[in-house]
DNA sequence: TATAATTAACTCGTATACAAGATAATTGTA
DNA sequence: TACAATTATCTTGTATACGAGTTAATTATA
């Protein structure tokens, strides 16, 4: 490989950092990361759910989890509750104010997936399921 | 959207993740990172380069260059040199070090992109000009 | 049952990234 | 030339992400 730009984890890196860009300008005004959005979209979907099942769900370190929780907790917009059968786990539930965010979130982030499937054109579903293939596991050690 | 995993930029980060792991892993032996082998990369290509030329063809930010220059002075891989014309530029140098590295890392990050090429199979052309549009400012807002 | 293995969550240290802003030097302009 | 605008670099603070290791609790096994 010649030059640093073909390679596929430079362009992979440079356009994953482009979309995570424009997601946090889409989300800043609420107050909210993409990744907190990613724990969020998991609750609204199923609530409660353990630390470790949000983990697996989302692929995320239980080092990132604890950080990204105790933000979601501080911002009150999600609750860690003690698990009666499990004393290890924290079971994570909605605030009322986190409830209240689905619609407006999700929207913007469809807003971000129509810009992204805008320029990719009629070559998105070839990129999604390449991502797809690159991001779950075919490259595991 | 329905789901998470559906999210365009979900899908991209996971992607980026999982081959910045694989990367991470190739390049550790040699106590280089992903980034820092970027910017060796591109002193390889044509040195010297002042900071701000290594931060616009790399998309870096700054303090992100920064950062990144000083762990690799430590590391005694790149060298700052005043700018005999300007005096706000330091031009960035190789080391013999940082030399003599050219050619196992990049053995190292041609097998990863062959493997990456290997799990895309034939969409591998379509995904990495799918990628360059992403990273390339089509989603600037 | 006593103990080993596993699990869930957390802590600490390091490395990107970005936002915002500071400083020093250079360039453009009235 | 004096001053405004720009440029290059660095600093600080915040948010992921990972590696490594800790603690407490649960499960599996001899």
């Amino acid at each position: 490989m010649d030059r640093v730009e073909d390679c596929i984890s430079f362009l992979i890196g440079k356009a994953a950092q482009q979309i995570a860009r424009r997601s946090r300008e889409k989300l800043a005004s609420h107050g909210v990361t993409p990744t907190q959005y990613a724990v969020m979209k998991v609750l609204w979907e199923n609530e409660p759910q353990s630390g470790s099942e949000m983990g697996s769900r989302l692929q995320m370190d239980s080092a990132t989890i604890t950080g990204v929780i105790d933000r979601l907790e501080a911002a009150d917009l999600v609750e860690r509750r003690p698990d009666p059968s499990d004393r290890r786990i924290h079971r994570l539930f909605l605030t009322r104010r986190g409830r209240s965010l689905q619609k407006p979130l999700d929207r913007a982030m469809d807003e971000l997936n129509a810009e992204a499937r805008e320029v990719l054109g009629k070559q998105a579903s070839a990129v999604l399921k390449g991502l797809r293939q690159l991001g779950g596991g075919a490259l595991t050690t």
